[in-house]
DNA sequence: CGAGCGATTGAGGATATTCAATCGGAGTGG
DNA sequence: CCACTCCGATTGAATATCCTCAATCGCTCG
């Protein structure tokens, strides 16, 4: 129904990215591959938006600074996604590897054009608008109405539930900083950090570190992410496309 | 350089709305015009979104209900405004006429065909689809890292910066519900309230009935929304196309 | 082994929420 | 025309959640 967390941050949705990411994919492909070292920043805010990427490895975070200087990131992306899609004239975010990463660059003037031409990229294209406006809005559900518990597990069932590797025998990579996580939230660091703590407590997940959690209880952490029926039979057994 | 408030919910973003707006306008002239009457659904959350919407009179709001019955209003649309732009299978959210309402429908298949088939018409889309998701992400920050008066500032200015005809020898038109409001600004009815009286108090407003407002200091106004730059020379000088 | 830095934990405080009472305009009936 | 009712809006008091400030912990890396 509501497909929230079906593409986990922005636009991964594996029934779709098997076909449409894949096929604009296939612009980048000629694009030499670029090296980012984790923190470094890949593009600027109010800069002009002259590239898109993609990420060939790694995971990204999209900010904006806000006034007196109130970060909040709008967007994780991870190998695979295509990063300034939604662009039309300056750059809306600034782009930073959280990890090391590897990208590949394309001049937006390129990509219009070879989305203008192939009658099959541009429906990949326009699905993958589609899909990060209806991500964003799951986004604003979170940010809207849901308290610190329920956004974390929201945030935690959407990287579980990511068919990367990221959760391999239960264990869930987290490789971004709580820093991090709490300006994706629109928490503090210290309130992620408590509410990862009570969620141990209750033996739902257990840390390992601070970029690993042993996910403990999956079907309880759906339930506390606040997501009604979502990240029940929808993310279990997925590849069906509706 | 942000954009903010540029596209005032969602799309209205009157230089390109000009063009593409109406070159998108086209699409609807066949339709017959339906009525809606305030307070009635055009749509459901869920159901397959066999329909798009253009508005040619009135207000609408689109909202989810997430668990327990908490509301969250996603955004505003208004006359000229096209609904449902982004959607792929089911309708992500309800859509309901703040006032009475008109408006046209267009099947969701016909439009695609429109769209793929004209040259002209798929760029206006695509821009628009670009702008939904801008807007998304303005929304984001502000629901995210803004208190209650800076919440309530930006959405005052963007109403008031709609040139529309909303803001006459600045009165501005507020046809939404307090309820509205609290749900599209993650607030409760009561803050929202607190709010407008305390920038009555210190004559930023002057509140006049439920409906109206006057907007008397809207520099002060456009400061207090957080936005930095924008609202300034960006929304006063308008009609440039960046 | 020590330094540095991100993360955790605690105490106190601020902002927004909740609960409750009152206000006041719009619509209705006498 | 006025009183009455209804319902959305306003206002107040108490509470809760999250934030801020501060101390400590404990990896990670030299």
């Amino acid at each position: 129904m509501l497909m929230q967390g079906q593409q986990a941050f922005e636009n991964v949705d594996l029934g779709a990215k098997a076909v449409q990411g894949n096929s604009l994919s296939s612009l980048f492909q000629m694009s030499a591959t670029e090296t980012v070292e984790a923190g470094k920043a890949i593009c600027w805010e109010g800069d002009a938006a002259r590239h898109l990427f993609q990420i060939t490895e790694g995971v990204v975070r999209l900010h904006r600074i806000i006034g007196d200087g109130r970060r909040v990131i709008t967007a994780f992306h991870f190998a695979g996604d295509v990063v300034g899609s939604f662009l039309q004239g300056d750059f809306l975010f600034t782009a930073e590897a959280v990890t090391d990463c590897k990208i590949r660059r394309l001049s937006r003037k390129q990509f219009q054009e070879e989305i203008e031409r192939s009658e099959l990229l541009r429906p990949a294209y326009i699905n993958l608008l589609c899909r990060e406006t209806a991500s964003a809005h799951d986004q604003l559900v979170l940010l809207s109405r849901k308290n610190a518990e329920e956004r974390l597990c929201t945030f935690l069932m959407k990287l579980a539930t990511r068919d990367d590797q990221s959760l391999r025998q239960g264990l869930l990579e987290v490789p971004m900083s709580r820093q991090d996580i709490a300006d994706y939230l629109g928490l503090t660091i210290e309130t992620v950090s408590r509410s990862i703590s009570k969620l141990a407590q209750r033996k739902i997940v257990a840390p390992d570190g601070r970029h690993n959690l042993r996910i403990v209880n999956l079907a309880r952490l759906a339930q506390l992410s606040g997501n009604v029926d979502d990240f029940s039979e929808r993310t279990c057994h997925r590849g069906s496309v509706h």
